[in-house]
RNA sequence: GGCGACGUACCCAAGUUGGUAAGGGGCGAGUCUGCAAAACUCUUAUUCCCCGGUUCGAGUCCGGGCGUUGCCUCCA
């Protein structure tokens, strides 16, 4: 089956291939504004475009993936209302706006390796590219899509015919919305390309420009930054659903009209994360980090598991409960695998072959990543020998990304650096009641465990002896 | 007001061009055990929000309801 993915351009799968003469996919997701802690509902959209980019992998594409951290500030609101998020920032913290940036960006960073998201070919930096985002607004200038105001230049969408297109917006209807601050747009639509520095007080983050100091619009840097490092075509661009109706359409506009080529051949977009049914959000306050998940005792890896089990185009509600499940799942998963780590031959009966054909499919066919689950546990009960079930772990956890290749133990450790080591107690404790067994002192044996159990030491009577581990 | 998404067992969730309901968690049962725990095995939807229609056949297609929810303001 071929490479399929869903196309929000054309609100179809499409199968997906190369230009040819090309043999790169050229990518660019949209990456955090660093003001904040990203949310594990922000980092959904990063385990979806992993999976995109780890499938795309095993079909055998290379790639060129762009992952923008925007830096710089961006008004909270449209218009000339509203505050600047860095700043806001900043000023909640008592830091500058750049020591905010970098601290953010290495917050994420953090996140984003302890899910095991591999590293784009490039992050870029908004405020490294400011001359990048001036030149394409030079262009726009010169081809006539711009026109000034008091607070900046804008981009005039009446003027691009296909502006409505990508979001089928229904542009009379989007100007009887309430929530759209006019100021001195020509049309709902426009939006800044360049903002100017307020006059009576100096930002932290500005930039000299052909039309005064100040900075760059909100949507202008993903079209620069994209273009300057994956040409004017893109093979694919992600992103969150909610960048569908601004930021992607402007994003087109911007960069379409400057070039007068299409601008991505593939959009995909991830769904959002829910809360209690609802959209967790930074605004509204209370927000899940994954050092909060860390903190109540889970893995990365458990949240990795449970985003992987429903598909990236569907909402997704967010629960212990479900977390629990995912972590529970894991841990079986790792009792079947942890014995096979080491063991893999090559895949070689008709049957192996069968199951890696599936597990290709599935992931193949828009990122099925529940199904690909589905056929892992399938490949876990089968009758293959542990070699072949090794070399298709292995094989798929390339895909999968939840660290299969390594013991549960490995990585689930607890790294507390206070803890004290009663190892020796702990053995005492169980020499003790293997006498009281021994004996048939039933009472006693029983009490030792209800202690060890204090102590978080789980045992297990065997044959062979008693075994035990801390839980 | 405009444009969308979703509604499958106790919970999460897949379901490809319509052909007779994946998988995970949990629950329950069994094996094992002094009892536990762990492990292993088995079990868990005659049915897919409701009502019509098309069809030999529909969770899947069409029409109409109901419910939940997202975007249209920075947002993943």
């Amino acid at each position: 089956m071929a490479l399929t993915f869903y196309n929000t351009a054309s609100r179809k799968k499409e199968p997906f291939s190369l230009l040819p003469g090309n043999d790169t996919v050229k990518m660019y997701c949209c990456g955090p504004t660093v003001y904040h802690y990203a949310h594990i509902g922000n980092l959904r959209t990063y385990i979806f475009e992993d999976t995109l980019c780890r499938t795309l992998e095993y079909y055998g594409y290379k790639l060129n993936h762009i992952v923008n951290i925007t830096d710089v500030g961006h008004l909270t609101s449209d218009g000339d209302t509203g505050d600047d998020k860095m700043e806001k920032g900043a000023a909640r913290e008592g830091k500058s706006v750049w020591e905010i940036a970098k601290y953010y960006t290495d917050a994420f960073m953090k996140d984003w390796h302890a899910l095991n998201i591999e590293e784009p070919t490039r992050w870029t930096k908004a405020t490294d590219h400011i001359q990048e985002q001036i030149d394409l607004v030079k262009t726009l200038e010169e081809k006539g899509y711009t026109y000034r105001t008091s607070d900046g230049i804008y981009f005039d969408s009446l003027k691009d015919k296909h502006y409505a297109d990508f979001a089928r917006l229904d542009v009379e209807h989007l100007q009887q919305g309430s929530r759209i601050d006019m100021g001195e747009k020509r049309a709902p639509t426009d939006f800044a390309l360049w903002k100017f520095s307020p006059k009576d007080k100096k930002r932290l983050m500005e930039w000299d420009s052909p039309w005064g100091v100040g900075f760059p619009g909100w949507h202008i840097e993903c079209s620069a930054m994209a273009m300057k490092y994956n040409g004017p075509t893109l093979d694919i661009h992600c992103g969150g659903t909610d960048h569908i109706r601004v930021h992607h359409t402007n994003e087109i506009a911007q960069s379409e009209c400057a070039t007068g080529k299409p601008f991505a051949r593939f959009w995909m977009h991830g769904e959002f994360l829910r809360l209690d049914g609802n959209k967790m959000s930074k605004s509204s306050g209370e927000f899940l980090t994954v050092s909060v998940l860390m903190d109540k005792g889970y893995n990365p890896m458990d949240y990795r598991l449970f985003a992987l089990t429903s598909h990236y185009r569907n909402y997704l509600n967010f629960s212990f409960e479900s977390l629990d499940s995912a972590r529970e799942a894991l841990k079986s998963l790792h009792k079947k695998t942890d014995p096979l780590i080491g063991k893999a031959t090559a895949i070689e009966s008709e049957e192996a072959k069968k199951w890696q054909q599936e597990f290709k499919d599935a992931i193949g066919d828009d990122l099925n990543m529940p199904r690909a689950l589905g056929i892992l546990n399938s490949v876990l009960k089968t009758e293959l020998s542990d070699g072949e079930k090794a070399a298709l772990v292995a094989d798929f956890d390339k895909v999968l990304g939840l660290k299969l290749d390594q013991p549960r133990e490995e990585y689930a450790k607890k790294q507390d650096p206070n803890a004290v080591d009663d190892t020796a107690e702990i053995e005492a404790l169980i020499a003790q009641r293997t006498e009281a067994r021994k004996s048939k002192n039933w009472a006693e044996s029983d009490r030792i465990r209800d202690l060890l159990k204090e102590k978080g030491v789980e045992i297990k009577d065997s044959k062979d002896g008693t075994t035990w581990k801390r839980v």
